[in-house]
DNA sequence: GCAAGGCATGAATCTACAT
DNA sequence: GATGTAGATTCATGCCTTG
């Protein structure tokens, strides 16, 4: 096993900072990551949903909240099916490569791109360990009627090498005592108001954060956007380093990380 | 629109009658069917599960019954990846050309194989509709205690054109008089004991095909199994077809079809 | 008839070791 | 090392039997 003070250092190989967020474009930025230094991957891509040509400016975006378009803002925008093709993949190799052997990634979606989702997860050399499904109960309903209320949201979990971290009594314990099953009915905490139009709740990110990390390990948001799991990972007292392009969502990120207390305080930052 | 009898004579260009099952191989098969003749296919492949080199017999499986082993019989077997991608697109490429305009396709699966499938539909040029999730409540617990239990089965529904059928009040009424959801609990009917080691209860069978066709039209299922899909049509009064490879489920189907009446007599066979 | 208890069933996966 | 394979392990649910 590799010690915690190596770990940080080959994070530091590049010049790079943990418990640390950044204003920057994901893939540029990890290829500033090194190689094998991430515990944890959570990330939750633009879903290629937006496809009308009528670019609705951001702030737009945020004052409306929802408002049943699919739209979601110019960092959803594909001008094909083959652009959100590359760029998926160039995310995935790159998470690949700064992942630890032991380490997992999650993967959320809907319909529109899971199954390109789970694809490219395998064909660049993850192994699928669970599709996890967040069963929404208050879904929007179907305004057409001419399909099926879509009233869950993807979730697929993979892990780089052959041996991966579950906290199985955790998980256990948090589902009353009975195995934790792959469909999640809506959990307790929020985390507030939604303010960016994908954003998870924080029950979400705490279970899957439990489960799949153990404390004082990295855990890396490459889509960051309101900096949720960012805000768990703090909590639950895991290191956290994340990136985020659109400059609103970035400051609420940093806003909503600067008053979150770790369960118990731990050196994290080097340098 | 196209009229029934219209329809009937193209099926049978190539010699084939409707409501009648074959004891074939589903791609040689689906090779004779004529082009945009099919009004709704379900597709339960396999799903490519069966890992070890260790071929058990087919007589082995079905006496056994359950032995905690992944060898669901020869059918399950593939030496590559590669080689389950390959038959992956043929099939759906054949269910493509013989699907009608307006028809559309249901296949099932898991997270081992779901995302192919999904990835191959959308390759080959049909559009997604929903992903539809049988929640199952009796799943077999995580042995390992290494991951989450998979308590799930996923069945993605798309369509060949740009119009598809959906009965929207007959699912409304099935659902209690609200809209019917993408995540679907245990129904009522089973169809009996389990024969096929993967076989579909009827109610899922059932709400499927009254929500995505209409009585008279015809049903096809590449994978019959022990012909869960031609059963349920015929009850519901559709023309079905289907095939199956192995002689044991074949046989199986051909006598639960025997025992089958439609809800009202109608003229199906030709010739 | 109902409750309690036993039993059969279930679309696997991990580890250790041999080649 | 890499690849392959034998062997060990698990528990919630539903149905059936018994009291």
């Amino acid at each position: 096993m590799e010690n915690s003070t190596h770990r940080k250092k080959r994070i530091l190989d590049k010049g790079m900072e943990i418990n640390k967020i950044y204003h920057q474009d994901c893939i540029a930025f990890m290829k500033e990551i090194s190689d094998n230094s991430i515990d944890l991957i959570f990330a939750d891509p633009p879903y290629n949903l937006s496809k009308s040509n009528f670019k609705i400016k951001f702030s737009q975006m945020t004052s409306k909240g929802t408002d049943l378009t699919t739209n979601k803002g110019e960092w959803d925008f594909f001008t094909s099916q083959e652009e959100y093709k590359n760029f998926s993949e160039k995310w995935i190799k790159q998470s690949f490569r700064i992942l630890k052997n032991t380490g997992s990634i999650w993967v959320a979606g809907t319909y529109h791109n899971i199954y390109l989702m789970g694809f490219m997860l395998n064909k660049i050399g993850f192994t699928l360990l669970n599709e996890i499904l967040w069963h929404k109960t208050d879904a929007t309903p179907n305004i057409s009627c001419s399909r099926f209320v879509a009233d869950h949201e993807n979730f697929i979990w993979a892990r780089k090498g052959n041996h991966h971290t579950f906290n199985y009594d955790e998980m256990k314990k948090l589902n009353g005592g009975t195995q934790m099953r792959s469909i999640w009915p809506k959990g307790k905490t929020s985390g507030g108001k939604k303010v960016h139009p994908t954003q998870k709740p924080e029950w979400l990110l705490e279970r899957i954060i439990i489960a799949t990390s153990n404390e004082g390990e990295i855990v890396f948001d490459p889509f960051m956007g309101s900096g949720t799991t960012a805000v768990v990972a703090k909590k639950l007292n895991r290191n956290y380093l994340g990136c985020e392009i659109v400059p609103e969502y970035f400051r609420i990120a940093t806003k909503r990380l600067d008053i979150v207390r770790p369960k118990s305080i731990q050196l994290c930052i080097i340098g």
